[in-house]
RNA sequence: GCUCGGGUGGCGGAAUUGGUAUACGCGCCAGACUUAAAAUCUGUUGGCCGCAAGGCCGUGUGGGUUCGAUUCCCACCCCGAGCACCA
């Protein structure tokens, strides 16, 4: 047998296997009975930036190419394909950054990325590949954005935004991290400009419920319920009435504390709430005695940036309203108004009542203006509230008039019902800011008519192309670079056929990715999305794996537009992605993130060139469990590599001519028991992603064969449970064997149920729960046997003797509990 | 602050409907092969006491339930992630 030489193994079979095609996915069968056996496997299609992949980025690739081949070898009609999410500020800041134009650095990156990926070995059918950059791709994203501005889901709007000073562009709620811009990390400003914003609060309930459904990590499904935040509570109407004789006017605040409406003792307002704006306005200017003070404090305000104003450490600040008061509903007590920018304007009402008593924010600011402080909540228990605290949770109304004595949770519908309000559910999910001031995205495919308003471009003009520029870096102006192409912007009404100017923003990164696993299983499409017939082949996504980054983002505004498509009939799932495992990173071998900063990268390339992808994949499965964050190390590839050696080792019994001959220390019927096994928890662990355990009772198994006669059949159940892990040599090893046909479409090997367990087997004895000894018996002993047997071991009778046994327990087939 | 994960040898980790803790791999140590080294192969390897036989202690800490707890319950400590002035 010749040494291993990865390298050109590797070629020869990546070779071949494009040859023969041997990916290609199987084209729908269209009976019933196939649907059951189709599996869809998808991957986090990557951004293809300019830095080329590093060690951790294909570990998930790995994971669900180990994944699909061990599907596909189980008889599944598999779909694993591959593409990329080209649009978009990384993409385009590297074009900017290199002088090159997006478009030309796009398809640069991804013919390296391609390469990347191809040295690995990777199943994918590449003749499905997406790029969402092409137009024949984007025509579709820009039709999904049609249906949705059709049903009335995408609306214009004027409202301040976050915007990224550094990006020069505007940003969803989604696309910040602690008030900074999640791409470059400036500090972000509201600012209003015009966008284009769809309406995902109104799939928030939905979205929310079918969490419940999903077989996705606990964490990430906690990420998303927090993300949509439900609460509910009540809404309630505070009157306001004015020293001078003005009209009186309500005041709606929204509560989830409805039962504390007795301690309220003063009404605070969002400093951009629309009464304050009129109030403090030219015309209603007099109502107030103290409107030139309100102005001032709210220009303060608004110079502050969204992290200033939202740190929940801060002090707060506010200003009374003078010449105006509030009704207390509850109590009709006339109580101050204040205008504080602890007041959130774009959550509930954008007014709340303060209850200094039952609420530590309202209590902090209570005390530094003097705003009276009245208990109605005593903890039920015990009876001792003392004034001067906050009590937060629930308890006994007191103080509260004919409400006193009940409890909070009855208390809140029967004083909202009482004072007018009413019951309601708010969510902390904004709508999706889907616009973006950048060249480098789907046009959006709008047009603004002088007479006829809005128009949307008829579909069958899409794809509208992203023009040519000269200049695409962002202008900053709030208008994106496409608004000074008038060769573009300027067309006739689709409608009247008179002048109008396209919408000249872009849309986000996020798009493309929001629907691109259905462009998958029907890539060629030219009349529609998807094939209806395609589409029930495939759907929904089997396994989709990927980061944690996308908890919050993709996976939300997938989920969407996913909702959206199932009620407009597109698709027929409700969710897009039924299981969703998120890989752990891969750290530098200092511990900390992979980054150029850090300076502790490792290319794949350079790996796979000393060790050989097999070795890679083998490593990077067995590193340690699949959704763990693990430091990198060098030290333990080597042993990756003795396993995959000792493999090629073994086989090679099989083609010397000397036919070594194997100093038999094991039994050759222990070994079948053993194959049994661990063909049984190499196909149960790989289904449940325990990579690292399948490899290692396959590492046991080869243990074992090394030391015992191994028939040409057993050799091809080894390599057969190899084959999704190193994919290049067990073919190798499978041809040499003497098949002629790819071991990747051979059948995974079946286990027989009665040959699982050895013919002895060993029993632990123990004495008050330490083991004292261990007894061997027949795996079919019955319980008294054992019993005996365990009494008579030598080791125990030492411990039993002056004993007197109370209580003997035993498991089958795992121990004895002696009681003395 | 709230929510969700997680804490096991020198290291990555294995084992939970409660049943022999430390599988597998790395490293270390010893041996074989070699002039020598590397590679490879074989063996040892949780801690403490002991010449040994053997014993005691051990899964973040302290309690509890149980014949038996890494696993279940209570309290606490630490690490990671998400959310956070959301009324």
């Amino acid at each position: 047998m010749k040494q291993y030489d990865h390298t050109k193994i590797e070629k020869k079979w990546q070779k071949q296997w494009a040859k023969k095609k041997l990916y290609k996915t199987a084209e729908p069968k269209g009976d019933d009975t196939a649907e059951n056996k189709k599996c869809y496997i998808l991957d986090m299609f990557p951004y293809p930036s300019g830095e080329g992949l590093h060690v951790g980025h294909p570990k998930g690739y790995i994971a669900t190419d180990v994944y699909s081949r061990f599907k596909r070898m189980q008889g599944f009609d598999v779909l694993h394909p591959m593409g990329f999410d080209a649009f978009g500020l990384p993409a385009e800041n590297y074009a900017i950054k290199n002088k090159i134009h997006p478009s030309v650095a796009v398809q640069k990156n991804i013919k390296r990325y391609k390469e990347q990926l191809e040295i690995i070995g990777f199943d994918y059918d590449w003749s499905r590949e997406v790029d969402t950059t092409d137009p024949e791709y984007y025509r579709w994203t820009q039709w999904i954005f049609l249906q949705l501005f059709k049903k009335g889901l995408a609306y214009e709007s004027n409202e301040p935004i976050n915007w990224c000073p550094s990006c020069k562009t505007g940003l969803a709620n989604e696309d910040l991290e602690d008030g900074k811009c999640e791409r470059c990390g400036s500090v972000v400003v509201k600012k209003p400009i015009r966008q284009w914003v769809l309406r995902i609060t109104d799939y928030a309930d939905r979205l929310l419920k079918d969490i419940d459904v999903l077989n996705w990590p606990e964490s990430i499904k906690e990420s998303q319920r927090n993300w949509i935040g439900r609460s509910e509570g009540s809404e309630i109407p505070f009157t306001v009435e004015f020293e001078n004789g003005g009209k009186p006017g309500s005041i709606p605040v929204f509560t989830t504390r409805a039962d504390t409406l007795f301690g309220a003792t003063a009404l605070v307002l969002s400093p951009e709430h629309l009464w304050v704006t009129l109030a403090t306005g030219e015309n209603h200017r007099a109502v107030l005695g103290n409107a030139e003070e309100v102005l001032r404090y709210i220009v303060v305000t608004k110079n502050k940036t969204e992290i200033e104003r939202t740190d929940a450490g801060k002090e707060k600040t506010g200003v009374k309203l003078e010449g105006v008061w509030a009704i207390n509903p509850g109590t009709k007590e006339k109580i101050p108004i204040f205008v504080a920018d602890y007041v959130l304007a774009d959550y509930g009402t954008g007014a709340v009542m303060m209850v200094p008593a039952h609420d530590e924010r309202d209590w902090e600011f209570a005390k530094k203006y003097n705003v009276s402080i009245k208990t109605v909540i005593t903890p039920d228990s015990v009876g001792d509230f003392s004034d001067g605290k906050c009590i937060v949770s629930p308890g006994i109304l007191i103080n509260s008039g004919e409400f006193s004595g009940i409890t909070s949770e009855e208390a809140k519908n029967k004083i909202t019902e009482s004072v007018g309000g009413k019951m309601v559910t708010k969510y902390k999910l904004r709508d999706w800011v889907f616009s973006r001031q950048r060249y480098w995205g789907e046009p959006i495919p709008l047009v603004h008519c002088e007479k006829c308003g809005v128009v949307a471009v008829p579909e069958k003009e899409l794809p509208v192309k992203l023009p040519d520029v000269k200049s695409y870096e962002p202008t900053g102006t709030g208008e994106s670079p496409l608004a000074t192409i008038s060769k573009w912007i300027n067309i006739k009404c689709p409608q009247c056929k008179g002048k109008a100017k396209r919408e000249t923003n872009t849309m986000p990164q996020w798009a493309g990715s929001s629907w691109y696993y259905l462009r998958y299983m029907d890539p060629k499409n030219k009349k529609a999305l998807v094939d209806p017939k395609k589409e029930k082949q495939w759907a929904p996504v089997d396994l989709y794996v990927g980061g944690t980054e996308h908890a919050t983002r993709h996976l939300i505004y997938a989920r969407f537009w996913h909702k959206f498509l199932y009620d407009i009939r597109v698709v027929s799932t409700t969710e897009p992605f039924t299981q969703l495992k998120n890989q752990g990173l891969i750290m530098g071998e200092d511990g900390r993130k992979m980054s150029k900063r850090f300076g502790n990268v490792v290319n794949p390339d350079d790996v796979i060139a000393t060790y050989g992808a097999d070795t890679f994949r083998v490593y990077e499965m067995f590193m340690g469990p699949f959704e763990q964050s693990i430091a990198w190390s060098p030290q333990n590839m080597i042993g990756s590599r003795r396993f995959v050696e000792r493999v090629w080792k073994l086989v090679g019994r099989f083609t010397d001519s000397r036919q070594e001959t194997v100093d038999q220390k094991e039994e050759v019927g222990a070994l079948e028991i053993l194959l049994n096994k661990t063909i049984k928890k190499v196909g149960k662990d790989i289904q449940g992603f325990g990579f690292n355990t399948a490899i290692s009772s396959i590492m046991i198994l080869l243990n074992t064969m090394e030391k015992t006669q191994v028939s040409k059949e057993q050799m091809g159940i080894l390599l057969r449970l190899l084959a999704p892990f190193v994919p290049h040599m067990a073919e190798e090893l499978w041809s040499v064997l003497g098949n002629k046909k790819s071991i990747h479409i051979a059948s995974w090997p079946a286990f027989d149920a009665t040959k699982l367990v050895d013919e002895k087997i060993t029993i632990a004895v123990q004495i008050n729960g330490k083991v004292r000894g261990q007894v061997v018996v027949a795996k079919d002993a019955t319980e008294d046997v054992v019993k005996k047997e365990a009494q008579e071991n030598p080791e125990v009778v030492k411990w039993l003797q002056g004993q007197v046994i109370k209580k003997i327990i035993y498991v089958e087939g795992r121990v004895v509990n002696i009681v003395v």
